[in-house]
RNA sequence: GGGAGGGUAGCGAAGAGGCUAAACGCGGCAGACUGUAAAUCUGUUACCAUCGGUUUCGGCAGUUCGAAUCUGCCCCCUCCCA
């Protein structure tokens, strides 16, 4: 199977500007690709997986990638599809987001020699000059036709910032300066970013007369119509330190039946024929969907190892064996020789307030060593945080809180 | 620059001097039911606390026994006119 129908097959394909052209292209290895990230914080998240995820596809069937880091796209925000401003960045934090999204990015996409580029548009636009941008960039695009974009739909009610407005241009130009000096043929991205490819594709026409191509892949949402990769805790990162490899395990493991099928086939490498094979099992093997789903995302995220240690910790706290070897640890120092339940749970990171706590533990939300707890004035000590407690919250949240 | 309307908890949105830590909806959290799912139902959702207390309604300064509610100044947003 070529590449594109399997895109087609997996649902990664939303829009496209010229079917049969990016068919051939992307067949033969022919496409020169680049998606851009903008270095918004100092981690990818899940939502940038699937695009890192189609990106590695296009490279393994022969195709070389771009990665175009927004060294100077993130200066200004994308207000695609947002229906408020983003904070503005300093160039401090999007050099460093940069550099941090770099390292990320390698774990996947391999750069190897004539294989895969990385570039940043601060390289370009941050040296631009006004007037000759003006006179070079900006006479080629006109603003009736930006307004009626799309993307702007929802900002033409709260407000657009010029400064916003101008991301299209920017990422336009970003397309044309990589098609002149690398000779990338085609952009890839999330369906909120068509108008600004397109702006990209049109720019290139008229400033060379040649064709360049867009492809764009659906937005992955959840069932309930959310934007995935975003769970109650904020968003789901893809480093370690910022969202730990059992939460991330854990995220996936809870995803909805009605997602799993599509998750599997937009973000794992398991071969299509098998997913198609699995959405025929028997319902009551859902679970099992889930299980693979997680272990192979965290997998390919945190490594073999880590992942399988998540799993296993999953496990057995939700078997309800005893087995609490890999248990999600936090360390706390107390002062005095004991401390309340209300207490240590705050400094273990559970609850984020006192009040919070209470509530749980009048409602049955704690359990403690296989105890429920009943009386928030409960106390320990210093002996019994020595050894650890394994402290449930909810169904789902198991930690052990262990003294430093 | 002129005029009008706004800024209330994570979000949306009521409240127009004391009865308001602030209705309601969403979201979040917990409980029941389950399959670590969804849906549903129940409880809960500023902070600290046993009673009770502390700080909140864009900011600052006032008026009042008492202010989210009244006054002045400032900041920000939207719309209309230039």
């Amino acid at each position: 199977m070529k590449i594109f129908e399997e895109l087609q097959r997996r649902g990664l394909i939303a829009q496209v500007t010229d079917e049969p052209e990016i068919k051939e292209l992307i067949n033969n290895g022919g496409a020169k690709f680049y998606i851009g990230f903008d270095p918004t914080a100092d981690s990818l998240h899940a939502g940038h997986f699937m695009t890192i995820v189609l990106m590695k596809r296009l490279q393994l069937a022969g195709n070389k990638p771009i990665v175009l880091l927004g060294g100077g796209t993130g200066l200004i925000g994308d207000p695609s599809g947002r229906t408020d401003m983003r904070n503005v960045l300093s160039i401090e934090q999007v050099n460093h987001n940069c550099e941090c999204f770099k390292k990320q990015i390698g774990r996947f996409i391999d750069f190897g020699e004539g294989k895969a580029l990385c570039v940043n548009n601060g390289d370009w636009l941050r040296d631009l000059k006004y007037i000759e941008v003006l006179r070079d960039v900006g006479a080629c695009f006109s603003v009736n036709k930006m307004l009626s974009a799309e993307c702007y739909k929802q900002r033409m009610e709260r407000g657009l910032s010029f400064l916003e407005f101008n991301y299209m241009i920017m990422q336009s130009y970003d397309f044309y300066r990589l098609h002149e000096d690398y000779g990338c043929n085609m952009e890839f991205g999330g369906d909120d970013q068509w108008s600004n490819m397109l702006g990209g594709t049109e720019l290139i026409r008229k400033k060379t007369g040649k064709d360049a191509y867009c492809l764009t892949i659906p937005l992955l949402t959840t069932a309930d119509g959310k934007k995935m990769g975003k769970s109650a805790k904020g968003a789901v990162w893809l480093d370690e330190d910022k969202y730990s490899v059992y939460d991330f395990y854990q995220f996936w493991r809870n995803t909805a039946d009605a997602d799993v099928i599509k998750f599997l086939k937009v973000l794992t490498f398991i071969p299509i024929e098998e997913i198609e094979e699995m959405e025929k099992w028997d319902g009551s093997r859902i679970n099992e969907l889930k299980e693979i789903l997680a272990m192979e995302i965290t997998t390919m995220v945190h490594g073999k190892e880590k992942a399988e240690k998540a799993r296993d910790a999953a496990k057995a706290l939700f078997s309800g064996a005893g087995d609490d070897a890999n248990m999600p640890t936090s360390e706390i120092a107390i002062e005095g020789d004991d401390a309340g339940v209300l207490d240590v749970l705050l400094l273990g990171g559970l609850i984020p307030s006192k009040g919070e706590g209470r509530r749980l533990i009048e409602q049955g939300g704690i359990t403690i060593n296989e105890e429920k707890v009943t009386n928030p004035n409960m106390r320990f000590t210093k002996d019994q945080l020595k050894e650890g407690i394994k402290v449930r919250k909810g169904k789902k949240v198991f930690q052990k809180i262990i003294l430093k």
